[in-house]
Formats: structure tokens, C-alpha cells, sequence
DNA sequence: GTTATAACCGTACGAGCGACTTGTAAAAGC
DNA sequence: GCTTTTACAAGTCGCTCGTACGGTTATAAC
């Protein structure tokens, strides 16, 4: 036998290179061809790792999904041990605004995925997937805040979970779309974030302060 | 000269065949072709009325932006006479929801034409057209709420009305994507304006109960 | 009645697509 | 050292796409 390749790492490799595409251009406009040139690679030897395109695609998004869902944990991780519930939440949904280049490709991707999971049952199994964990995850927060009297209980749900998770979903989705910018997307949620807490006003606490960049053009 | 036809007419007829199309198998899966079949008339035809599927597009776009804005207007007018700021944001926001199969296929082919404008300039352009007003509106209604001593005055900002039409677009996008049936996404609309306008779980007022179709499976 | 022209229809073209097949090199197993 | 198996490369198939174009009909204008 020929030497042994390390097919997963391989398939990542192609995963990424399917990402910087579908970023810019849709999973429409990816094609094996194109996907194959911007991994360096022959369309053959990408042929080899993904027998059909639905198979590549399906693999790269559970792949995203657990860069995704790792960079969450990373998140929460790089935080003061024993964190508020309201910084983890916090430290959270600002991972899900497109802060960053990495996170604006990553919700390109996503945005892209979701266009075409509303109509392929194959995809939609795996974009749904995560969020049933996610809202369950914040809803524990929100009761561990309770607990801890920093919420009022009756607002500690799934629901309210729900919420935030759609709301932040929804300032994405503008950033996205060149309505406002991301920075205001962060204003918003510590808005929400203030609100959902019962804040008066009195100067947010547990975050640091939005730095500069005001009026740079988009 | 041959008879006069109304190209305005003749050109929404076929936008209305792409929407069809569009909402089932998304903006890159609605060929010219499949779109003349659908509306029942030739390519050759279809290409008389639009030059290029680019344009086609566009047209398409703006024309369900206008019936969009004509549903929200109606509902308004449906309700009673100085009708009270709270009752409008509701009508408006739920109206944003796929609480029927009309308004489902509109949030479909919205989403399919958001996963294109991401990239396509000439249709981003067409796409962030409404959200601004929209929100400069919701704003008015929340200052009037604010006026009417129903909404605390602080609230009555335009970040709020932004997060209000993020939070339902949310929404809407999950349940598109099948986390959570329509009957619940109203239902966390009804809590959000509920903590939005201060409701202490008095029992909510100014709205109908959602009805039936409890465990209706999917 | 002639003419000009809008309103079509049918077909064809070139490009690009996903899928498939065949060919080749090389290393692991015996 | 021969065989087997993996890892590729390259070419090709049938199909569909958007676009272009030539031809036909019908009617309004004169």
C-alpha cells in the first residue's frame, strides 16, 4: 500500500478552502473545480476525499460547526475562573457577531448554509442541530443568574434564551447585510443585555468599553 | 404597431412565477427556464420582458418590497382607529413572522435573496432599502408609546426598535429552519413586547390568544 | 393596403457544471 | 520481487445554464 494519508486532515484542508469561496461567492458558486483550485489541489484528488459535492459540503459544515461551537468553549474559557453567568452569556453571543474577519467569514458560511438547509433536508438536520444545546445552555445561565439574584427569576427560560439567541441572530444579520456596523450590533446587545438584568442605567458593569473606530467608513 | 401590453403587469406575473420557484429550491435553482414554465410562458418571452436574469432579479426584488410594505400598511388599516402604538408594533412585527403560508414563502424568497445580496452589490442595495425606515417608524411608535406614559421614555430609542426587528427576524429565521414552530415564535414575540412595555405577568392585553394546533407535528 | 414595429417563438451556442472512468506512480504487505 | 492497494491526475461524458439571434405573426399608424 502507498503511504497513509490522513484523510480528516484532508478533508478539513478542502473544508477551508470550500469556506474562503462559499464566503464570498455562495455554496452555489463553489464549485469542485473552484474549491479544488483554492485548496491548491487537483479536482481529482478532491474527487478522492469528497465522492459527491453534498458529501463535501455536509462534511464541512459539521466541521464549522465544531470550530464553532470550540471557539464558544474557548471563549468561556479565557474568562476570570468562576464567571458571572452574565459575562459568559456575554462572552458568548459577542462570538456570534461578526467581530472579526474570522467570525464575519464564519457567519458568511453560515448565512450561505442556511439558504440552502431551508430547502435540503440533509443540511437542515445539521444547521438545527446546535441550537436546541445552545438555547439550553444559555437558559442554564440565566437560572444560575437567577440564583444568584442578578435576574428575576421569572425571566430565567428557554424562552428568554431564545430570545437572545434570535436577537443577537438578527444584529448578525444586519451587520451582514452593510445596515449598521458591527460595533453597533455590540452596543445593541449590551442593551439588551442591560435591559434583560434590570441595569438602570447606571453604567454597564462586568465589560469592557467599545474602543474607537467610530465613523471609519465601511 | 401590435397591441399594447402592460409590460409592468406582464413583468410582475413572472416575478410572481420566480418567487414560486424561489422559495422551494432557492435563486440559483430557478433557471430562466424553469421560471418561464412556471409563469406558462416561453423563454423567448420571458427574455422579451427581461433582458438578463440579473435584471430579472432586481425587478423581482423591489416588487416584493413593495407588496411587503403594502401588507404591513394593510394591517395597520385593519386595525381599529387610533389604535394604540403597542397594537401597531405588534401587527407589524407579526406580520414579519410565517404565520401563513403567504407570508412563509415571502420570508423564504427573502432569504433566498439575502444569501445572494451578501455578495451582490446591486441587490445588497435593494435589500437594506427597507430596514431603515422600518426602523425610524418603530422608533416613532415606541416614542408615542414613550408620550402615551406606556413605555418607559428611555426605551423609546431606536436601538430598541432595531433590536425588536432583529429579535423577530430571528425569529422568523429559526422557524424557517424548523427549531421551533410559528405558534411559538409569536409567543416569545408576545413576551418580548411584554417585558418591553412592562407587563408584570398581569395577563397580556390588546391581542388575541394564540389558538389550537398544539402539538401539531412538523 | 402598405409599412413599421411590438410581441412573441424556437433554436442554437459556448461555457461550466457534477459525476465518472481510466491511467499511473508508489509504497506497504507477503 | 511481485502483488495489492492507495493516492492521485487527467480526460470525458451528458447535461444545464444564460444569452443571443433569426424568424413569424399581428396590429396600429398612415
Amino acid at each position: 500500500m502507498p503511504k497513509k494519508v490522513d484523510h480528516e486532515a484532508r478533508r478539513q484542508e478542502i473544508s477551508e478552502a470550500l469556506w474562503r469561496i462559499a464566503s464570498t461567492r455562495g455554496l452555489d458558486g463553489a464549485s469542485l473545480r473552484d474549491v479544488a483550485a483554492e485548496a491548491g489541489i487537483s479536482l481529482g484528488r478532491l474527487q478522492h476525499y469528497f465522492r459527491t459535492k453534498d458529501e463535501m459540503l455536509v462534511f464541512a459544515l459539521q466541521h464549522i460547526n465544531r470550530l464553532a461551537a470550540g471557539r464558544i468553549r474557548e471563549r468561556i474559557e479565557s474568562l476570570d475562573q468562576e464567571p458571572t453567568p452574565r459575562a459568559v452569556l456575554r462572552a458568548c453571543l459577542s462570538g456570534m457577531l461578526p467581530l472579526d474577519d474570522k467570525s464575519r467569514i464564519g457567519l458568511l458560511v453560515g448565512a450561505a448554509y442556511y439558504a440552502r438547509a431551508v430547502h435540503d433536508p440533509a443540511l437542515r438536520a445539521e444547521a438545527q442541530h446546535g441550537i436546541p444545546q445552545l438555547r439550553a445552555f444559555f437558559a442554564d445561565q440565566l437560572r444560575r443568574a437567577a440564583e444568584r439574584g442578578e435576574l428575576s427569576p421569572e425571566r430565567a427560560t428557554e424562552d428568554e434564551a431564545m430570545l437572545l439567541i434570535s436577537a443577537v441572530d438578527g444584529l448578525a444579520t444586519y451587520v451582514l447585510l452593510g445596515v449598521h456596523e458591527p460595533q453597533d450590533a455590540l452596543r445593541m446587545l449590551d442593551l439588551k443585555l442591560a435591559h434583560l438584568f434590570g441595569d438602570a442605567g447606571e453604567g454597564v458593569e462586568g465589560q469592557e468599553r467599545v474602543k474607537g473606530r467610530e465613523g471609519a467608513g465601511r
